[in-house]
Formats: structure tokens, sequence, C-alpha cells
DNA sequence: CAGAATCCCGTGGGATACTG
DNA sequence: CAGTATCCCACGGGATTCTG
């Protein structure tokens, strides 16, 4: 089970699951890491824009709830992979309905991801 | 077709619809007005904790892009009625699997909304 | 390479008061 | 009843610099 980081306030089940995919760049973090494991400085450039800063966090935050894993090799330079586990592939496959729910009404069909 | 705001700048359908129901309360409003239609006072008591502000300018941005209906009566005093469109119905239906793996995952299967 | 540490800022959202 | 109009503030997030 993930660590809800306002616990005992969610009123349904959305917005307990949008407290975990709420910021600005986790959806995109969650659909780069499963098209294939990633690391660091790779997600940087999947996902022009973002901050080393958020970028750091906002793995934190998914790792603390259960829907990232970060595997760190004890190498010089360093070397950290991230990848979905298990819970993180099934939010994903949560998240296709309202994906494509988006690409159809919202981006008016546009093929992109 | 929904009114992005933030049109042009979206990667995937996810981050489209993220924009959509990104905001405290919109999930929330959304499920509220899946139940049925609301009048403006029947939302404030159904989300505790939502300010006036708030809830209009949430209203109005879900009107905006084309999930809820605002339905107004002449009458006095005034009766404004909001309902799910279409769209907002299915975006309902897209929301589902997030909230039953919130549900599942977040909450541990506490039986909520 | 993978981040931690700072500094800074816009804005989403809360509280309160007022109105047609 | 169904909102506006203000004021205010925390915090999420950006830019930059530094380090093991």
């Amino acid at each position: 089970m993930t660590t809800a980081r306002r616990p005992g306030t969610y009123v349904c089940g959305i917005d307990a699951a949008m407290d975990v995919i709420g910021g600005k760049w986790k959806v995109l973090i969650l659909w780069a890491l499963n098209q294939r494991p990633c690391r660091f400085g790779e997600l940087r450039r999947l996902l022009p824009g973002v901050s080393e800063k958020v970028l750091a966090s906002h793995l934190r935050e998914l790792e603390a709830d259960g829907v990232v894993h970060r595997e760190a090799y004890d190498e010089v330079p360093p070397h950290v992979e991230y990848s979905l586990t298990p819970l993180g592939v099934s939010l994903n496959e949560a998240l296709a309905p309202l994906g494509a729910w988006g690409r159809e009404n919202v981006l008016g069909g546009v093929p992109t991801h």
C-alpha cells in the first residue's frame, strides 16, 4: 500500500490517487518509466523543462508512494536506475482510460503518446 | 472538444486530461454531480472546506472545458443547477479505474465512495 | 553522474465582506 | 440564493550553484 501524504483526509479513492499523481511532472515520469527503466539524466532529457530539484523530489515522493523503484549501483561515476514497481504498473494501467479521454476529447484525436 | 487552458503544450493525453481535472476540488465536484445535478449551495455542503470563490472558479473552468453544464432559472431568489454534460459523464467513467486504484492501494480497500 | 542546497517567485487557494 | 470583490499567504516549482 502506498504512503498517503495526507493520511485520513481522503473522501474517496479518486482524490487519494490524485495525491499520488499530483505534481506537475508525475504522470509524465510514470509514462516514461513505463516505456523502460531510466537513469536520472535520461529522465531529464525525456522531460524537457523539468528542473533537477523538482525531478528529484517527484521521484522521491513516487518512491515513497511505492510506485517507483530506485536502484543504486555502487560505481564511480554514480549509476542509478529508476523503474516502475508492480504497483506503478497498475497505476499506469488505471491512468490509461484517462489518457485516452484526454487524447480524444482535449487533443482532438491527434496522435501523440 | 474541451477548451485547453494551455493549448499546444500537452505531450500526451494524460497531462491534457490532468489540466481539466487539475484543481483541488474538481474531481470531487465531478463525482458529486455524477450522483445528481446540484445547486451551488448544495455543492458547498457536499464539499466541506471549499470556499465560495474556489467553488465558483472551478465550476466556471469545468464549464469552459465542456464537462459541466450550468442552467440558470430566471427566478427570485436565484436558482442555478449544475450538471454533467455527456463529456463530463465520459470523463467520470475514465476516472473510475483511477478511483478504484486509489481505493484499493492508497485507502487500503476501505469502503468509501 | 546524480543529486543537495539556496534563493526566489507566481499563483492556486483560503477567509472575509459585500451584492443583485 | 448565487455568486463577486479583496486581501493575503503558503507552497509548488524554476534557476542557479555546489558536491561526493
